[in-house]
RNA sequence: AGAGAGAUGGCAGAGUGGUCGAUUGCGGCGGUCUUGAAAACCGUUGACUGUCAAAGGUCCGGGGGUUCGAAUCCCUCUCUCUCUGCCA
């Protein structure tokens, strides 16, 4: 959520940030919002003023008991009739405002960095580096779903049978290398200087809306409607939650967390082509690297997190590049994103296996979560990265690696599968 | 799941209708003393909002109600603890 003040402050700057975003109505929505705030405010002053006067009041009335004027109390508390049923009014007025100005501000994205490239699609993502050789396969190269078919290591049709469609059941060394990934990352990124973190992977409605689900996100999620609680599609929820309503000092800083969860998504309408295999299930399992840093440290930070994820990437041996993305491609709340992306032999194409973003205050300020500085409370930046999500790693590996030998498992991992080809 | 008890400032813990935003202790901060430290003693110390600064407003688990006035009374929700039951 954007800050109130910072609109005040920079509104022809918002209203283009919006804009590069493709956010419709920018113009009116930064009015309509710079309204009801001025709305708000005087709102506020008139109902404070008039809380004061009951309260005088009631102190008076207090003292006059005390001294047992009692004739004279009476006559007072007649008085206050007024004034109560003002402030009631004044009351219920701010509540219908505010809730307005809050939906209001709910809708509005966050603001794009300076260094966004202009664009809406996919296509007009920058492309700032790419890493490693493109293996080249022969004829026979098998795409993953082929191979894990091959190999016995993952099966789509037993996960059809307990639960649906995109729920696989990892088999012997497909899950033994699924639980070394795991293990792998974590080690690398608690080596990186980060806390580890197991969190609950379902979460209430205030989560939800702490980190930007809720409330227009909440068909991606899957809903236990009996407890009102969402499993969550990403660890970032419960893990950039624990500082929700949280005031930070200066020397905690920088917070940074690592959790692996799994990850359950509903990905409604979005089933079609190139979603065979792992390209795309409903549930899976990352390990999410999460910081929070002061305002001016936290582009350094993003830069950090992006070199941690490509040193993984290259330790696995993977092909990789990195994008920025453009305005439009963009997450809703996010002010700047890097995706990685690695190879996939078989399939020829890019598959994204990360995405690190900086949210700036825009997470922070509806967690409020600040920092306390000279006095002052300040709204920290949070910025959080997968390091990574399994699936497309591994179906990179698997068909990166296939030999007709078998399929070799890069070194890093070894030590923690406990083979070297599947 | 059933019965009972409870939720108050960083922590502990008073407060049952009127200078209570809250006694006190610990902790924190400042000082005296000391070569230095500790101890002791003195002082100070909740948060949010608002403002140039004030004033003002809000907050005693959340929400609602009674009252001129609520931490204190009523309703409701959530959570915690104890006992019983069940259970990985």
């Amino acid at each position: 959520m954007l800050q109130i003040s910072q609109i005040k402050e920079n509104k022809a700057a918002t209203i283009e940030g919006l804009k590069r975003k493709f956010f419709k109505n920018a113009e009116e929505s930064v009015e309509q919002v710079l309204t009801l705030d001025e709305k708000r405010r005087e709102t506020q002053v008139e109902l404070d003023a008039t809380l004061a006067k009951s309260n005088s009041i009631a102190k008076e009335i207090g003292a006059m008991m005390k001294a047992g004027k009692k004739e004279e109390a009476e006559q007072a508390k007649a008085e206050t009739g007024v004034l109560k049923a003002r402030s009631k009014e004044l009351e219920e007025a701010l509540k219908a405002i505010e809730t307005e100005l809050q939906n209001e501000l709910v809708l509005l994205p966050n603001l794009p960095h300076v260094s966004v490239p202009a664009g809406k699609t996919p296509e007009e993502n920058e492309v700032i580096l790419e890493n490693g050789a493109i293996p080249e396969l022969g004829e026979e190269a098998l795409p993953h779903w082929d191979l894990i078919k091959k190999y016995d290591i993952i099966d789509f049709e037993l996960g059809n049978k307990i639960t649906g469609a995109g729920f696989p059941v990892y088999k012997g060394k497909g899950a033994r290398i699924q639980r070394a990934l795991i293990n792998f990352f974590l080690d690398e990124a608690i080596a990186a200087g980060y806390f580890e973190i197991q969190p609950p992977i379902l979460i209430n409605r205030d989560s939800g809306f702490g980190t930007g689900q809720l409330p227009d996100k909440d068909g991606q999620m899957y809903h236990a409607t009996g407890d009102d609680l969402f499993l969550i599609p990403t660890a970032e929820v419960p893990i950039t939650n624990i500082y929700r309503d949280v005031i930070l000092q200066e020397s905690d800083l920088p917070v940074k967390n690592v959790g692996y969860t799994p990850c359950f998504r509903r990905e409604a309408g979005s089933w079609g082509a190139h979603v065979r295999g792992l390209n795309r299930l409903h549930q899976f399992d990352k390990v999410e690297i999460v910081q929070i840093n002061k305002p001016e440290h936290s582009y350094t930070a993003l830069e950090e997190m992006s070199l941690h994820v490509q040193g993984l990437l290259q330790k696995l041996e993977l092909p990789y590049r990195v994008l920025r993305l453009c305005g439009g491609d963009m997450s809703f709340t996010a002010a700047l994103t890097y995706d990685m992306e690695v190879w996939s032999a078989a399939q020829k194409r890019w598959l994204e296996v990360s995405s690190v973003s900086n949210f700036e205050t825009y997470q922070a300020n509806r967690l409020k979560l600040r920092m306390k500085s000279e006095g002052k409370n300040v709204v920290l930046h949070t910025l959080n990265g997968s390091a990574l999500a399994l699936p497309r790693i591994l179906a990179a590996i698997l068909e990166n690696n296939q030999t007709a030998e078998g399929i070799k498992i890069p070194k890093v991992l070894v030590p923690y599968c406990g083979f070297d080809t599947i």
